[in-house]
Order: C-alpha cells, then structure tokens, then sequence
DNA sequence: TCCATGTTTCATGTAATAATGAAATGATGG
DNA sequence: CCATCATTTCATTATTACATGAAACATGGA
C-alpha cells in the first residue's frame, strides 16, 4: 500500500460515525448493511450517512452494490489488511528488534 | 484502547507531516531524534514541526524528554500497538471467521 | 404511467484544521 | 548574568471538512 493510499484509509476511519459505520459492516459481515438499515442503527439521517459512505468508498474501505431499491455497503477487508499491513510495516522500517517484541504483544481476540 | 484514544490516534497519523515524522522517529528508535534534527530531515520550519509534534504528543503516539538544550522525541510503540489492536478487534467482533484469515495474511517484514 | 421508497447530489453556512511570522520561553556556555 | 541557541506559543489567515435542508435520481409496484 502507497502512502497516499494509508493517508486516506487513516483520514476515513479518523472519524467517529464513519468509524461506527465501518465496524457495523465488519460485523454485518458479506451479507453488509442497506445504507438505510446503516443510519437506522447508527441514527443519522440518510444523506450525511451517504457522504461519509462515499467518503469510506473513496478509501477502498468499503463496496457497494445496488439490491432492488436499497444499496447494499460491504466492509472489504483487504483494504482492513493492507492498510495494517502499512502500518506495521511502517514500524518495522529496519528495525525488526523493536518491531518484532510489539507484533508478539498483539493477539486477535478471536 | 478506548475508541476516543483510537480516533486520537488516527486523526493524529492522518496527516502527510505527522504520518512521516512518526515514521521517522520510528526508524530513530530508542535514541528517538530532536526536534530540530526531525526538522531538518524533513525540511519543514521549527514551530510547524513543533505544533505537529504536540498533537501527536496529545495522541500518545510519541513522547519528549529535554536534553541539553534540545528536546529529543520518541515513538511510543505500546501505543501504536494498542492502536493495532484495536484497529484488529475492531475486525474480530464476533466474526472470527472473518477476521483469522486476514491476519493470517499479515505477515511482519521483520 | 404514476407514485412511493430509498438513496444520492447540490448549495450553503459553519466549525475545525493548518501553516505562517513574530515574539516569548527555557537552557546552556562563556 | 549575558548572549545565544533550540523550541514553543501566539495571533492571524487560508483552507478544508462537516452537517444540513432541499432537490434530484433510480427502482419497483399499482
């Protein structure tokens, strides 16, 4: 992942109601949320929804696709990866020794 | 880590200056870098980097220590760490399934 | 075809963020 | 204790991000 493209994932997650939106599809999983099911839970109303939307579409960090009336959003999970990925690498820069002992300390809670 | 500390953290990387200068006091490591060494690494005026450097202070992303007549800057690792983590549990919430295969991908370049 | 539903687009006002020059603070060595 | 160096604080300005109401667009059913 490009630098740009980590400036852009972190500015869109950066934001507690796209950050909200973001985990409420990771939970919804593949079968996502209709945008209306999205502000519905989160109580916004549909248009500031659908700009933050698009904001987190920009960013790769979510997909839609159209499903009758509604409008299904995805969370895509490899942008999730890559953009950890980044991250991590970004510690990483040369230097496994400091590197290495923060990776140990991270378990997923699975 | 509480979600306010991860928008935090992720409002303080959101940005081309800050997402370098952490980078680079990564790099630093455990020496960590004065400020105007950082500054002229990567060309940017004192009170810029300076401004910058307290809000990533404020995220607990780095820390200060004066030495001399300078002031030396450190990464603070627990806290990017702790912002993985909560980026990954983020991911997890109850779907395990979903959440495995992508660290599973992520490998550290170490 | 016409209407209701679900969602997005547009225009606008406002608030937050960012960089800058100038001035102030703090620390050191002479 | 003075001069200097390193950094921060302050005030100002420009830019950008944000939420909102109103209007537009797309779809499916009567």
């Amino acid at each position: 992942m490009e630098k740009t493209d980590a400036l852009d994932s972190l500015s869109a997650l950066a934001h507690d109601l796209r950050l909200d939106t973001f985990r409420l599809l990771v939970r919804a999983g593949p079968e996502g949320m209709a945008a209306g099911e999205i502000a519905e839970a989160l109580q916004i109303r549909a248009n500031t929804l659908s700009n933050n939307l698009t904001i987190l579409a920009a960013a790769g960090l979510v997909r839609s696709a159209r499903e009758g009336r509604s409008i299904r959003y995805f969370a895509r999970m490899e942008q999730m990866r890559d953009l950890l990925g980044f991250l991590i690498q970004d510690c990483c820069g040369g230097r496994p020794e400091q590197c290495q002992p923060m990776l140990d300390q991270l378990s997923c809670p699975c």
